[in-house]
This record gives structure tokens, C-alpha cells and sequence, in this order.
DNA sequence: GTAAAATTTATGAACGTTCATTCTTTTTTT
DNA sequence: AAAAAAAGAATGAACGTTCATAAATTTTAC
């Protein structure tokens, strides 16, 4: 029993490591030597849990895409409104993006690079259908417009990223205020109206 | 003469080859090896043009962030009224994002990437000085929300690199029709009133 | 105008590193 | 003592880069 834990905390101990890693230098700067001495491990053990880097990148990709829905989807509760639910998803992902920053930045990497395998990331986009499902609601009770949900992705979520690097970068503070006026533009962009 | 049009020739083709290497696999993908193979070059004839790959890759960034920019103002009249030169300039952005796809999918991947030198970044950043001037100029005449240009922005012109990424893959077809939503939205992020 | 010399331009092979991965051995657990 | 887990050293391949030379071009000399 304890002997399964520590190989849970090694294998997060390597996902952590590589997370680190890539948002550091990139894919390129987390090579298995480094990822391995960071974990506290040699870099043949990474092969007993992963089998290749590629494996692991893409594992780590869809645990923290995992995590990421998770905490979107937090109080998450059906029988509220549609915009009440969608300024709850949008404000659970904004958090999540401020406070795990390396998730974060980890994630909006990964979604713009040929690193991870185009499988792997539909598997990571399905722990959004929620979110989807949402729009179709909305959609359906003409309160948002009617757009593919890659329209509505593209202009209320995906803008969560670009802020989130520049909030990184010092360039801009996503403090509360900023935040509203970033869900109302995000809002203005997809309501009916 | 002609031995100088051959210079420029040989450093055309070696951009051309680094941009597509690196579309198909990330930086990682475009090895100098590579790169010379595609360019019908040798290896060490790379270093003539670029002192390093970091060189190689930040002067292609600039290259082709140039290009966009020229793509992007080009018939922009400032004695039109604000919403028609910023109607222009996102039509004209979309065009070259669905035109030159490598070129657009090369920026957006660098824009999310620790793989551009913050300082050319920033130099990147400055060919779009007349978008952020035509902002102002907006949200002076109560046109435009009193926003920083950071979040206009991020609603407007950054969801077109997820839209250009869906259409690259085959899974948003970005017809006319759907350009004219996709700007209605841009507009409506940010428009007052 | 032409041939030799000088200079520029480009090369392929080779450099030392570092890469992802594997293999053999040692340590730990059962 | 047997089995499982982890280690470190070693693998060949690939990396970015350099270097000594070869090809191509320009300059010089007549």
C-alpha cells in the first residue's frame, strides 16, 4: 500500500517536473536527463511509468486538462440559468488560469504546437462538452447567438489565454476589475441582443 | 548583382524551409540538418545568413510578422471612420490568415511559446502600432469600450488564430458567411452600446 | 582579352554535446 | 531467498556548430 503511493508521488513528481520544465524552455527544454534529476529519479525509472517522452507529454497534457475541467466545472449547477452557469464556467476557468499559472500556460502551449497528438487532444477537448452542451441551451433559448461552438469558444474562452500571458509577462494585471470587464466583452461578444 | 539576388534567394529559402519544418513539428522538427536538406544547402552555409538557430528563428518571426503586419494595413485610409478601418484591418488580417496559413500558424504557435526572445517579441509587437492608435481613437469618440488594448485584443484579434488552427485541421470551414460572424462578434466584444 | 592570383562563397566532414532509450547491476521489498 | 523496483552507466543517433578545404567569382597584370 504505501508502495503504490510512492509510485503515485514519483509519477507526479515527473509530470511536476516536466511541467516545469516545458514551460521553461519547452518541449526542448525538458529533456528526460533533466526531468529525471528534478524527480529525484533516475531516467530509466521515468520508462516504468511512461513509455516514451511523447507518453508522458501527452499524459501530463490530459491529467492537467483533466484538472482544468474539474475546476470549471466547480458548484456547476444545471438547474441556474444559462448565463448564470456560463459566468460561473467562465469565472471557475479565469481562477484557474490565475492561480495554476504553470497548468495554465502549460495548456494554451500545447494547444497552439505540433506536440501533442491530434488523439490526444480530442480526448483532452471532451472534458469540455459540458460547456457545449451549455451553448446548445443558450442557443436553443435564443439568448446566445446561433454560432458553431468554435465561434463561442474562440471569442469568450480561448481570449482567457492571450490575457493569461501578458498577466505573466507583467504586462497586464488581471485584477478583479479587469476580470469583469473582460467576462462582459466575452458576453457582449456571443448574447443575443 | 546577381551574386547578391542569390544571397537573397538562399536566405528566402532557408526561412521558407525553417517555416515549414517547423509548422510540420515544432521547433524540434526544424533541425539545421534539416533545414540546409530542404534549402539545398549545406549545413554550414546556414551559418553565413543566421549566427545561431535562435537567430535563424527570431529573423524569420520578424520576416514574417512584417508581412502580416503590411497584409494587415493595407488600404487603410485614416480619414474613414473608426469602425471601417477596423472592419478593414481585421478582413484583411483574416485574408492572410486563411491565405498564408503557414505563415499565420508559424505566429501563433510562436506567440505561445517560450521560443521568441522576449525583445523580439516586442519588436514584433510594434507593426501594429496603427491598430492600437486607431483604439484610441475609437475609444476617444465613445465608439469603442474604455478598454486596454491588451483586451481589445484578446477579443478581436486573437480568436482568429484559434479559428485559423480549427480551419487548418479541418474542423471549422471559414467561409465568407462565417467570417462575417465571426467580425460581428469581434465588433460586438468591444463596441459600445 | 586572357590567364593567373586573390578573394569571396560554399561545402562536407567532423567536433563535442546532448538526446531518448536500453541494459546490466544493485538495492529494496516481499 | 526470490522477486520487484530502481539505479547508473552505456548505447547509437542526432543535435547545433565549426573548420579546413574546394569551388566560384572578382581582381589584377599583361
Amino acid at each position: 500500500m504505501a508502495q503504490l503511493q510512492k509510485s503515485i508521488d514519483k509519477r507526479t513528481a515527473l509530470l511536476k517536473a516536466t511541467l516545469s520544465l516545458m514551460n521553461n524552455g519547452g518541449i526542448q527544454g525538458a529533456s528526460m536527463a533533466k526531468v529525471a534529476k528534478i524527480a529525484n529519479v533516475s531516467p530509466a525509472t521515468i520508462y516504468l511509468f511512461f513509455e516514451s517522452k511523447q507518453d508522458l507529454v501527452n499524459q501530463l497534457y490530459l491529467d492537467v486538462k483533466t484538472s482544468f475541467a474539474q475546476a470549471a466545472f466547480k458548484e456547476y449547477d444545471p438547474s441556474q440559468p444559462v448565463k448564470v452557469n456560463f459566468e460561473q464556467i467562465w469565472f471557475n476557468m479565469a481562477k484557474f488560469k490565475l492561480d495554476q499559472k504553470e497548468e495554465a500556460s502549460f495548456l494554451s502551449q500545447c494547444d497552439n504546437t505540433p506536440m501533442i497528438d491530434e488523439v490526444t487532444r480530442q480526448q483532452g477537448l471532451q472534458h469540455l462538452t459540458p460547456l457545449f452542451d451549455l451553448w446548445a441551451q443558450g442557443i436553443q433559448q435564443g439568448i446566445i447567438k446561433n454560432m458553431s461552438p468554435y465561434l463561442l469558444y474562440a471569442f469568450t474562452i480561448y481570449p482567457m489565454d492571450f490575457l493569461m500571458n501578458m498577466n505573466c509577462k507583467g504586462l497586464c494585471h488581471l485584477d478583479e476589475k479587469l476580470q469583469q470587464k473582460a467576462f462582459q466583452a466575452a458576453w457582449d461578444s456571443i448574447k443575443v441582443g
